[in-house]
RNA sequence: UGGGGUAUCGCCAAGCGGUAAGGCCUCGGUUUUUGGUACCGAUAUUCGGGGGUUCGAAUCCCUCUACCCCAUCCA
């Protein structure tokens, strides 16, 4: 677990050492109407991964509510994302169709308590009466109907006695609710249809809105973690629990914001489009976000997890950027698979010196790699290399093979170019070139300097095999639907070469083709005859960036600030401006805390019956503007536990030099959490506060005998640092020190 | 236009009144028989804007702005 705990986990943490809860519960809920992607994995990552920080336990929970949508093979590629990703679900996989009973005798039991009823509105008329964001709904005229008929109804609807649509039940909430979630939510809805599970037993079945609530307590679920967009259904989940009064303890819902990567979609609809159209092939097709998809890339389970790890969870909608996961990939998969020959694009040479064969012995892992293994390699006088790596008139920097520059074989020799050999359309067909004995590869005594050293496979012996280079499925970082496709986001090369020892050893199933990118023996349609192998991703290319005309990416142009136009404030009614007049005219506040008191009618009578007891009108104003403003932000005067004279008292101790600003603080704060007076707070806890110099240097000279870098760093001009060392002199009198007579003694004594 | 959220570097993200963490990306450099890796170094005088309180504000107060979610018998 890393240092800093998302806020989830802190909030976890905290109810176990407040005793809320004994043990911590979370569950991963998903609906099995779709494939997994890797949204569900920062799901999964969360929930699970509380459950084993904390000792707690996680259900996985098929959500299937809505018989018409879901599958039991979807229920099946959950499981596998949950396994695949290395978690365990407590017990067995629980379905919200297995408490279908339950949930219907809750039902019953909200019915009798009046909390809801059998409204019999089309969906139409339900809309209507819904009302707007802005205008209040009405509830039918149905809403009326008495606990017999509701509950009659209700049994009748369940033994599949109506059709479809003709009733529902709702919860009698607030038709008139800010929250248009709380305008009567529909509970039940008749569906004559089969359920993958429940089978053909149920006419009605639940909403999301009951059936989740109640499911999470019938687990014992203590944390409900979901994402963002049920922020205004948490209303309603508190609602059924609390109205039910079920014995507690009860789960509680917490929101973090869904996963966003760029170049990719992650919704259901749009995942669903690219599958049904043919534009990529299945949901694992290697370019999907799916895990399916990831899995058959070859993407490691530890590098989804580490990459859910790194992004944090946060409540800040957010999109997070490609190279995070292709790092993640990258930096996993390099301490782990082995370092292979392969050829791309193959160009012919021709090593005209050469004669014979011999197989070369070559370490699969780099020396920065501590794994141990060895493979033959081939060679012969006829090799391929990559055409990328020739280059007739090279541009400058360029360190691989050129008429007039060498380059190494790699694990093998140097050679040396002789001859370019062009068809009829000039195209280069073949090199003929010339290797230098004395430089094979760990045994160099040619003295003979190369920039670089390349991949090469040896013709003959090389096998051709498939490769599948990837690249991202949409060409625009936010991309809307099927007109951002990326065209290049599948070459397929036909013509590629492998060295022998990849086949016929096969000593993994992941591999470094060195130079290129990792790279992925596909689990399908893989087979000895015909090799072929995903591209998981590429090696970072700092030579394909300088050579890229585009701006990399990364840095995405720069937009110009806007100025930022301020919009109209409300203006005053009549008697807030003489308020505010007097305040300023009279009492000297300055505008704003005149403006913040003249506005709030409980603010400035809180104000006028301090000043009563104790006549000190600016600091008097400048506390009830900036800290009972906050304490009475959703109180009422009343429901406060301090008074108007305890504030006046506070006052006074600070004008008196008794306490600091900053010991007022703490005193305020107290006196928030357990009211009582100010003055024996102050005596009780001993914050008097320390003003005498004779006391104060003595501590400060320890504060600057323990701080000699910062000393230096202040003297070199970094002043904001008089802040921190004001703040150690603090700490060390326990915040009892004058503050404004140690910042005067430090700036002396620093200067 | 009502309610609920969110704003800290190009992208994520810590921070909860006392020196603006970290990762990715980017840019330099060292090492390197991978233009990889590893390692060093650079990159926010400033936290959406403006005010206020305070010796001291990303953190507290006021206010404005921008973006996201909510009017499925989906979840």
């Amino acid at each position: 677990m890393s240092e800093h705990k998302d806020f989830l986990r802190t909030i976890v943490k905290e109810d176990l050492k407040s005793g809320k809860y004994k043990e911590v519960i979370t569950r991963f809920p998903p609906e099995p109407n779709g494939f997994p992607h890797i949204g569900h994995a920062k799901s999964i990552a969360i929930n699970f991964g509380i459950a084993r920080d904390y000792q707690g336990r996680c259900n996985l929970r098929m959500d299937d509510t809505n018989p018409t949508t879901e599958d039991i093979k979807y229920v099946e590629a959950l499981k596998d994302a949950v396994k695949w990703l290395g978690f365990e679900w407590d017990q067995d996989v629980r379905y919200t169709s297995d408490y279908f009973p339950e949930l219907y005798e809750y039902a019953k039991q909200l019915v009798k308590m009046g909390k809801a009823y059998v409204d019999s509105v089309n969906e139409e008329e339900m809309r209507l009466l819904r009302g707007t964001i802005t205008e209040a709904g009405t509830r039918s005229k149905y809403g009326e109907r008495s606990v017999e008929e509701n509950l009659d109804l209700l049994e009748r609807m369940k033994k599949g006695e109506f059709k479809d649509g003709e009733h529902v039940l709702r919860a009698k909430i607030d038709m008139s609710a800010a929250n248009m979630k709380m305008r009567d939510p529909i509970l039940y809805r008749i569906k004559h249809a089969h359920h993958y599970r429940a089978g053909d037993e149920w006419a009605i079945y639940p909403l999301y809105d009951f059936g989740h609530c109640l499911s999470d307590y019938i687990e014992g679920v203590t944390h409900s973690i979901c994402t963002l967009e049920f922020e205004n259904n948490r209303d309603i989940y508190d609602w059924v629990l609390d109205t039910l009064e079920l014995t507690p303890p009860r789960p509680y819902q917490h929101e973090f914001a869904r996963l966003g990567i760029n170049y990719t979609v992650m919704s259901k609809r749009k995942l669903l489009e690219l599958v049904e159209g043919n534009y990529v092939n299945g949901w694992d097709d290697p370019r999907l976000p799916t895990i399916a998809g990831y899995r058959r890339r070859g993407y490691t389970p530890e590098s989804i997890l580490n990459f859910c790890d790194t992004i944090g969870v946060a409540k800040a909608n957010s999109t997070v950027d490609v190279s995070q996961l292709e790092f993640c990939i990258r930096d996993d998969l390099n301490a782990k698979v082995p370092r292979v020959m392969c050829v791309l694009n193959p160009l012919k040479v021709t090593i005209t010196n050469y004669e014979g064969s011999e197989n070369l012995i070559a370490s699969y892992y780099p020396e920065d790699v501590p794994k141990e293994g060895t493979r033959e390699i081939p060679f012969s006088s006829t090799i391929y290399i990559d055409r990328e790596d020739f280059s007739e008139n090279p541009p400058k920097d360029y360190f691989r093979l050129t008429p007039q520059q060498n380059v190494r074989l790699k694990h093998a020799y140097i050679i040396t170019c002789k001859e370019v050999i062009k068809d009829n359309n000039g195209n280069i067909v073949e090199i003929k070139a010339e290797y230098n004995p004395d430089s094979k590869s760990g045994e160099d005594r040619s003295g003979i300097k190369v920039k670089s050293a390349i991949q090469w496979v040896d013709a003959k012996s090389a096998k051709k095999v498939e490769v599948r280079v990837y690249d991202r499925l949409y060409k625009n970082e936010m991309p809307e639907g099927i007109e951002d496709l990326n065209p290049d986001s599948l070459k397929i090369m036909t013509d590629a070469y492998i060295e022998p020892a990849v086949i016929t050893q096969r000593p993994d199933e992941r591999f470094q083709f060195e130079r290129e990118g990792y790279f992925y023996a596909d689990p399908i349609d893989y087979t000895n005859e015909k090799p072929v192998f995903n591209k998981i991703v590429g090696l970072k290319d700092s030579w394909a960036k300088k050579t890229d005309v585009k701006p990399a990416r990364g840095q995405r142009s720069s937009v110009e600030k806007k100025p930022q136009v301020d919009g109209e404030v409300v203006p005053m009614s009549l008697e807030e401006k003489a308020l505010f007049e007097r305040y300023v005219q009279e009492l000297k506040l300055n505008d704003m805390v005149a403006d913040i008191l003249a506005r709030d009618e409980k603010l400035s009578s809180f104000y006028e019956a301090t000043l009563f007891v104790y006549n000190s009108p600016v600091a008097i104003a400048n506390m009830v503007a900036n800290e009972v403003a906050r304490e009475l932000k959703d109180k009422e005067v009343n429901e406060l536990k301090f008074s108007a004279t305890q504030i006046a008292e506070l006052v006074k101790l600070i004008d008196e030099d008794t306490i600091s600003t900053k010991i007022a603080k703490q005193v305020f704060e107290e006196m928030v959490k357990d009211g009582g007076n100010p003055v024996e707070i102050v005596q009780a806890k001993g914050l008097v506060q320390i003003s005498n110099p004779v006391e104060i240097n003595p501590i400060i000279d320890a504060v600057i005998a323990q701080n000699p870098d910062n000393v230096a760093k202040f003297k070199a001009g970094n002043t904001k640092l008089l802040g921190f060392f004001v703040g150690q002199v603090l700490k060390a009198t326990g915040g009892k020190a004058n503050p404004q007579v140690v910042n005067e003694l430090v700036a002396k004594k620093l200067q």
